[in-house]
DNA sequence: CGGTATCCTGAAAGATACTG
DNA sequence: CAGTATCTTTCAGGATACCG
C-alpha cells in the first residue's frame, strides 16, 4: 500500500484469492486434492479412504472436472468392463504448493508428539522439501515480515468507493 | 511410497493437511485472512470489505481467535470508547504461503486479461514474489514432478486396513 | 463394482432486531 | 459504531435406493 489507496476501497471482485478459495476453499476438496496428489485414483478408494459419503465424492469430483482440475479417464483392467480413474490435470497439480503450504503449517502447529504423518522429499536427492519465498531477484523472502502486497495491473475501485 | 505401504491402508486422523483445512478450509475464512493479511483490522472495514453478513464474520472471527490464528485487541482512539481490532497472531501469520500459493494459482488460472487485482513484493527490494518449493539441500524443487510423498514417522495405519 | 438421483436432516448464510 | 441473539431460509452432508 502506498497511503493514496486503502485496501478497503479495492474491489473484491477479480480476487485471485477469492475465485481460487471458490473452488477449492473447502476441507473436503482440500483433502481429496491431498489423496489425488498421493496417487489414489479410485473412486472406492477415494471414499474409503476419505471417510466421505460417495454422493458428496462424487459432487466433488464432477466440480473438480468441471473446474479443469480433474480429468476422469476410462480404463479396462483386463477382463474386466470400462472404469474411470480421477487423476489432477496440469492445473490441478499446479495446486502442489496450496497443499504442501496447508500441510507444513499443519506440521509445525497442529502436530503430534510422534511427528508428521507424511513427509515430502525432493525426488533427486531425497531432502525433505518444504515451501519458500522468493523474489524475482532470487531473494529469500521472510514470510513473516519479507512481503508487502500493493494493488496490480488489475485493481479495481470498489463500486461504493467510486463516489465514496 | 516405497511399495510395500499404500496410502489407502494409511489413517487420516493426524493429517496435517486435515488439520489445517478442518481450521481454514472455508473459502470466507480464505478471503478474511487475506484481508487480515492487507491490514484491515476492523470489523466494519472487514464486513464491507468482504461483503459478507456481520453475524457471519462475527462467528469466524471467533472461529479464528479460538484457533489462536487472530487476537482481538482492544484500543481506543482519543476521545473514544474502547474498540476490538483484529491481527493476525503469529501462527495467523504462518499461512501467508497458504494465501499466496492460493493467489498465485489464481493469478496463473483465472486471472482476467488486465492482470492480477494485487501484487506481493519482496519489502527489501521491490520484486515480486512467488511460492517456491525448496528441499533442504538447498535445491529448487520443480512442482510439476520434483516432489514424493512418504509416510513419516508419525504415519499410522487405518484401523480397517490393520486385520485387513 | 462404480457411480448417480433422490430425499432427509442439520448446519450455516444472511436478514433483522437488539444491546453496550 | 461494534458487535451479538435470534430467526428464517438455503444449502451441503449423508443415508438410501437405484442404474450401468
Amino acid at each position: 500500500m502506498d497511503g493514496t489507496t486503502r485496501w478497503a476501497d479495492l474491489d473484491t471482485g477479480n480476487c485471485s484469492v477469492a475465485r481460487t478459495a471458490a473452488i477449492v476453499g473447502d476441507a473436503w476438496t482440500l483433502v481429496l486434492l491431498r489423496d489425488l496428489f498421493n496417487g489414489l485414483r479410485r473412486f472406492d478408494d477415494l471414499a474409503a479412504h476419505l471417510g466421505v459419503a460417495r454422493t458428496v465424492l462424487s459432487r466433488r469430483l464432477a466440480g473438480l472436472v468441471d473446474a479443469g482440475l480433474v480429468e476422469r479417464e476410462p480404463y479396462r483392467e483386463p477382463g474386466r468392463r470400462v472404469r474411470h480413474e480421477y487423476r489432477l490435470s496440469a492445473a490441478g497439480r499446479d495446486l502442489l504448493p496450496v497443499v504442501l503450504a496447508l500441510m507444513a503449517w499443519g506440521d509445525a502447529h497442529l502436530a503430534d508428539d510422534d511427528g508428521p504423518p507424511v513427509v515430502v522429499e525432493h525426488r533427486d536427492c531425497g531432502a525433505p522439501v518444504h515451501v519458500a519465498l522468493r523474489c524475482a531477484s532470487g531473494h529469500d523472502v521472510d514470510p513473516r515480515r519479507g512481503t508487502v502486497a500493493r494493488p496490480g495491473p488489475g485493481a479495481r475501485l470498489r463500486p461504493r468507493a467510486v463516489d465514496a
